[in-house]
RNA sequence: GGGAGUUUAGCUCAGUUGGUUUAGAGCAUCUGCCUUACAAGCAGAGGGUCGGCGGUUCGACCCCGUCAACUCCCACCA
């Protein structure tokens, strides 16, 4: 068979999949084994995967595809987030395109528009998934919206209603003009802007209505404001108790200017006297604090804002302008009249939704939260207990014990169509009932009254946060919550490791605890593994207006699904962030290339195998490539098992490249033509086999492909189970870290002397360990293109000389050599082993290190001193031939 | 304002309870090679007073203190 130049992967790439999935290796079911389950992070609809995607689902499937192969039934769950507002969002901007309003359309109506969106969204995301070549469970792909999972999110509602947990009230929340909905605290982002404090002047009368003058003399009093555009809803001016400036407006009024609205003056230390002008003008509708001090002081409280972000009625002045464009007149208005005193640059915080991108409006209205204080205390204890380890290390432990043990409430309702509607009910005059369905309902209001009658009964119109949804995924997946105790969420749940990022800590890992702690009585995961936020190769976020995140597809159809996952796994040191770069993903094309290159080595000896006579010859390389591949499988299996993904990849990167390719295949390469014995050949194989088996969790369809292509099998390398990992010998492995040693100090010295490579040279070896040579004199020779090697018992004359460890090396050649050169790297050397003896001797000269220092230690360093020493003696005998 | 983390080669990072040769890897760089698997390659090489200062110790990249720079999270004083 013909082999193409280099690996070709779309091909081969589509044609494993198929196979995978026709031969059912992903699906799995509940047996003897043990269950290893992942549940995926569920992507939201909206869009597309992007590159932090992309290395979650990696990650996830080296240690699922990992997990298969090692005796466990591994299952891994695939689905997608409705992601109720960044959805409608988007539906709603689709729809504008098309000329169609929302508001003229019907909830049904939007609903379908809705769905049809997701089924092509949700489509690109499934195929995406499948192209990276994630080994995902298709017949258990879940949606928070599928009919299921509705219900499953309903009855936790209703369950937590029932228990208390739930309840609805008026709160200051933060509120989205865009959407038109409530976002929770952790919707919310906060930016730092250059702002301006504009200190504006109300007058004041005297608790007799007489008008007083503050002590700067201007007339009334100084207030600092960064949104004049929310006077008209001031209700207070407040100071501190212990200002002494202000002592004197006790039972003052204020007058609110442009509306002229008088307002009470109130004492509260809340006021910090050093800030602004130590006087505060209250706000209660559209500031948190303010509300607060509203609520302790029993305030009016004044609406201005509407919930489009234009001025409401109650504003009196500028009715239906945008707020910001409101500002703007207000502040032309102030000036004019002689309120406005000064203006002062001011860098503040303002916060913007995370899902429209508007700044968010603090607004009070009616909405349903969930008491969180009960629930975090389990969720808490779960992890500071150590029952689920958080990965890496103990990074994200403190913010997440710090976020529990301070969480407030959650507001859970949302002004939105997409999604769980509210299951809450109510009659004509607001009464309110909480049940499952409307005939439900009924049967409640009945209680009351028995002549009610299904018709005047309306539905809450809020939907639920979609994280309401998603806190339930690793349970609900497998039905946990709409059949609790089935036999699939006993066997599946709890999963074996959650991999997502560390920006949804709050939003999904903690509640996910306290829905497990809640309804399983059991933690969701065991580990919990955080990967870092891709940036571009600048260190920036990849955004989409700045044009840097590049697309899956793309990136797959360039470089390779492999490729693409090496790239993205080689430069993504666990939990730090990832500057991504397209270089990597060519270094994982290059990888793919040299890993099909050695293939088509082996091919080539196909047909030209002999017996050979001598069974000692070439023993040496399949020995030590036997250890040396033990030895990385342990290392591998270590490291995995601490989620050192990159490191374990890196690993077998240079086991693959350096020690198979550039070390053992040269050792065992048969001469132009001619044949290999038959042995070497089998177990090169074997050993191709075995890398391709260690390697397969990371790049799955190279190395399917090239497992299949070596000999035929019996069994795919997607299943293949693992060995056990085998003892190595040490001394065996040491022989081979000399033979390398000696290859590249020989190459070097051919180098610094310009032998050409197809020169060859002499090889005389002075050694008092002949043995170790002798197994391998053959490669020796070879590796560095010598005719014929031999011992000798002294230095030859006008060689060039070379040392490693206590050994010489002479190269005797035609050529002239450039002795003055040989000289300067010896004489190098000698000064680096002199300086290097010296501190050893002084280390060893030091009485207190002799005595303190543990025996091996000491036992390290005097034999540091001795071979240094030797070292130094060869060097100047090398030295004495050459002058 | 509170908390956490980071700082090692040009870049991205390892360095596992302080002692395995005066620090390792990949990429990048330089030199020499179109050697019948691979130029998307091969063979070599150079490059770091481990952020600064001080301390503990026989011994510090590692422990302690301090300063500096950067990053992230939380809080949100008009």
């Amino acid at each position: 068979m013909e082999l193409t130049k280099n690996f070709e992967p779309s091909a081969v790439e589509s044609k494993w999949y198929k196979h995978w999935l026709n031969q059912r290796y992903f699906n799995s079911k509940p047996d003897g084994r043990p269950a290893f389950t992942v549940v995926i992070p569920p992507p939201n609809v909206t869009g597309v995967l992007h590159m932090g995607h992309t290395l979650n689902e990696t990650v996830q499937d080296i240690l699922v595809r990992k997990a298969r192969m090692s005796g466990f039934n591994a299952c891994w769950v695939p689905g997608s987030d409705h992601a109720s507002i960044a959805t409608e969002a988007k539906v709603v901007a689709m729809l504008k395109e098309k000329g169609i309003d929302k508001n003229n359309l019907t909830r049904e109506e939007f609903l379908k528009y809705a769905f049809e969106w997701k089924d092509k969204y949700g489509g690109i995301i499934y195929n995406q998934i499948e192209r990276l070549g994630c080994s995902v469970d298709w017949d258990r792909t879940t949606f928070t919206m599928d009919d299921h999972y509705y219900k499953a999110v309903i009855k936790v509602f209703i369950d937590l209603y029932n228990k208390g947990l739930i309840y609805r009230g008026a709160r200051m929340i933060n509120w989205d003009s865009a959407a038109k909905t409530a976002l929770s605290d952790e919707e919310v982002e906060y930016k730092d802007l250059n702002g301006k404090l504009y200190y504006l002047n109300y007058k004041l009368v005297d608790a007799n209505g007489i008008e007083i003058s503050s002590p700067s003399g201007v007339g009334g009093i100084s207030i600092a404001t960064q949104r004049p555009e929310t006077i008209m809803g001031d209700t207070a001016i407040c100071v501190n108790p212990n200002d002494e400036r202000y002592a004197h407006l006790k039972g003052a009024n204020a007058f609110v200017p442009l509306i002229n609205r008088r307002i009470p003056i109130i004492f509260d230390e809340y006021v910090d006297l050093e800030f602004g002008t130590g006087a505060l003008k209250v706000t209660p509708a559209h500031d948190i604090n303010d509300y607060n001090l509203g609520l302790k002081h029993n305030l009016e409280v004044v609406n201005t804002i509407n919930e489009d972000g234009t001025m409401s009625e109650a504003a009196q002045i500028y009715i239906g302008e945008d707020r910001f464009v409101a500002r703007k007149k207000i502040i032309k208005e102030l000036e004019e009249k002689g309120f406005l005193t000064k203006e002062e640059e001011y860098t503040t915080r303002l916060g913007y939704s995370q899902r429209t991108g508007v700044v968010v409006e603090p607004r009070i209205s009616t909405q349903w939260f969930v008491k969180m204080k009960e629930m975090a205390e389990p969720a808490l204890k779960a992890v500071v207990d150590g029952d689920i380890k958080i990965h890496p290390g103990d990074k994200f432990l403190a913010t997440y014990k710090y976020w529990l043990e301070n969480v407030k409430d959650w507001c859970i309702s949302r002004q939105l169509w997409w999604g769980q509607q509210i299951p809450a009910w109510y009659d004509a005059d607001g009464k309110m009932v909480v049940a499952e369905t409307k005939e439900e309902a009924l049967e409640q209001f009945k209680i009351q009254n028995s002549k009610f009658k299904i018709e005047d009964i309306t539905q809450d119109a809020d939907v639920l946060d979609t994280w309401f949804s998603s806190w339930l995924w690793p349970t609900q997946v497998f039905k946990g919550i709409t059949d609790p105790g089935n036999e699939e969420v006993k066997y599946y749940y709890p999963g074996s490791v959650l991999v997502t990022g560390q920006d949804i800590i709050f939003f999904w890992v903690a509640r996910m605890v306290m829905a497990g702690m809640e309804y399983e009585k059991q933690i969701p995961f065991k580990d919990v593994y955080f990967t870092g936020m891709v940036r571009d190769k600048l260190g920036r976020k990849m955004s989409k207006s700045l044009g840097n995140s590049p697309d899956l597809l793309d990136l797959i159809d360039k470089y390779g699904a492999d490729a693409v996952r090496f790239g993205i796994m080689v430069s993504s040191p666990a939990g730090n962030d990832l500057m991504f770069d397209e270089n990597s993903l060519e270094q994982g094309r290059n990888f793919n290339n040299k890993i099909w290159n050695a293939l088509k080595l082996i091919k080539m000896w196909e047909g030209r195998q002999a017996d050979s006579q001598d069974p000692t010859i070439n023993s040496f390389p399949l020995d030590w490539f036997q250890n040396r591949l033990e030895q990385v499988r342990a290392e591998v299996d270590g490291l995995m098992k601490q989620f050192r993904l990159s490191e374990a990849l890196k690993t077998i990167y240079s086991l693959i490249w350096d020690d198979f390719c550039s070390w053992y295949l040269e050792w065992v390469k048969p001469g132009f033509e001619q044949t290999i014995d038959s042995k070497v050949y089998q177990q090169t194989i074997s050993y191709f086999e075995s890398l391709m088996q260690l390697l397969h969790p990371f790049m799955p369809f190279v190395t399917e492909e090239i497992y299949h292509l070596l000999k035929e099998q019996k069994v795919d390398l997607c299943i293949k189970q693992f060995a056990e990992v085998k003892e190595t010998n040490k001394a065996i492995l040491s022989q081979g870290e000399l033979l390398k040693q000696v290859i590249t100090t020989i190459r070097d010295g051919r180098n610094k002397n310009q032998i050409k490579p197809k020169e060859t040279i002499q090889l005389y070896i002075e050694t008092d360990t002949k043995e170790s040579y002798s197994s391998i004199e053959n490669i020796l020779c070879k590796q560095v293109n010598a005719d014929n090697l031999s011992y000798t018992g002294e230095a030859i004359l006008n060689t060039i000389v070379l040392a490693v460890e206590k050994d010489k090396f002479y190269l005797k050649t035609d050529k002239e050599l450039d002795t003055a050169t040989l000289k300067d790297d010896l004489l190098k050397d000698l000064a680096h082993q002199k300086g290097f003896l010296i501190l050893v001797e002084k280390k060893l000269g030091n009485e207190k290190f002799v005595q303190n220092a543990k025996p091996e230690v000491l036992a390290i360093e005097q034999k540091k001193k001795a071979d240094a020493e030797a070292r130094i003696k060869t060097i100047e005998e090398s030295l004495s031939t050459i002058s």
